[in-house]
DNA sequence: ACGTTTTGGTTGCAGGATCAACTATAGCAG
DNA sequence: CTGCTATAGTTGATCCTGCAACCAAAACGT
């Protein structure tokens, strides 16, 4: 039984910092929603993904793929969100088994007048302090970190 | 009004990476600490901060700011350790309001335990592809939107 | 010394997330 | 065509978190 490979120092001050972000940032950004929109993030994160899909229509599966989310939770919120008639559910032409999120007028509307004020909270959270070059690496980064969680889930299975 | 600033298509990019990392990590660490110790991450962490602090004790305000967490969650996770006998409250001499957390030895012996494991993971999640340079860019930007997060909510209250 | 404000912490409750169990359809091997 | 397995999605139970209300002690102004 070998000593485990513990973190450097400039990894640990790195995991630290980016813990931090990952405890803090959804509070922040969840704040301005709830009080401006009413809206969760992960709700806001859904209708805005709808709203870019073509004719705002996702199968659920893929609309949790490009969440991030599991199927069960991304079920879950779009019965709140039809509930609030901002999503429709229709069955799938070509597929019996699937299930199609679209969204209504009064969802895109919400987008619409929710948009603008997170998008200012993202700039002043994420952005600022960051040059394009920072901008650049962080999206080389995360990525490949998205890759590493991604292939560890698949390790598992 | 005047229409607000878009994000622009490298910002997007970056934001989606940052939001997937964001959304994704923490069950990728979760999973393997229930696993592996039947810890969710945050115990892990309190923990793990607990015994890296002199006396393993903390008050329970410093711990909470050290884990990035609101007093209130932190009390709620405490009493479940408590109840686990990993963790012991205890008064504070110097302030009678104030209340100290302290690691027993149960508790050490948990950290212990699943300290490699729960490092490999990191390492593995976050670490894997990225180089030196990475690594101190990485804590640089994450530390600058920590910051941006506590300007906001201080702006905010 | 006394009232007010701030800080430290706890608790109950409501809302959301995860997990496991389940149904139904599609795809595939023989 | 018949099982078998994989995919798509739903649902209910349980657990966690945030919020608001609350109490107690300290700090502060006068």
């Amino acid at each position: 039984m070998s000593e485990p490979q513990w973190l450097t120092e400039d990894e640990q001050r790195a995991w630290r910092a980016l813990a931090a972000v990952m405890l803090r940032l959804p509070g922040g950004l969840e704040q301005q929603l709830q009080r401006d929109a009413g809206l969760s993030h992960f709700e806001y994160w859904v209708l805005a993904l709808l709203s870019e899909a073509p004719e705002w229509r996702l199968r659920l599966s893929e609309l949790a793929h490009q969440a991030n989310a599991s199927l069960s939770r991304l079920s879950h919120v779009v019965t709140r969100l039809e509930l609030r008639e901002w999503v429709q559910r229709t069955p799938c032409a070509d597929d019996a088994r699937a299930t199609m999120a679209e969204l209504t007028q009064a969802g895109w509307a919400v987008v619409e007048a929710s948009a603008p004020g997170h998008v200012e909270r993202v700039r002043e959270l994420v952005f600022n302090g960051l040059d394009d070059t920072d901008v650049a690496d962080l999206e080389r980064m995360c990525a490949q970190i998205v890759r590493n969680i991604e292939d560890a889930k698949r390790r598992d299975r």
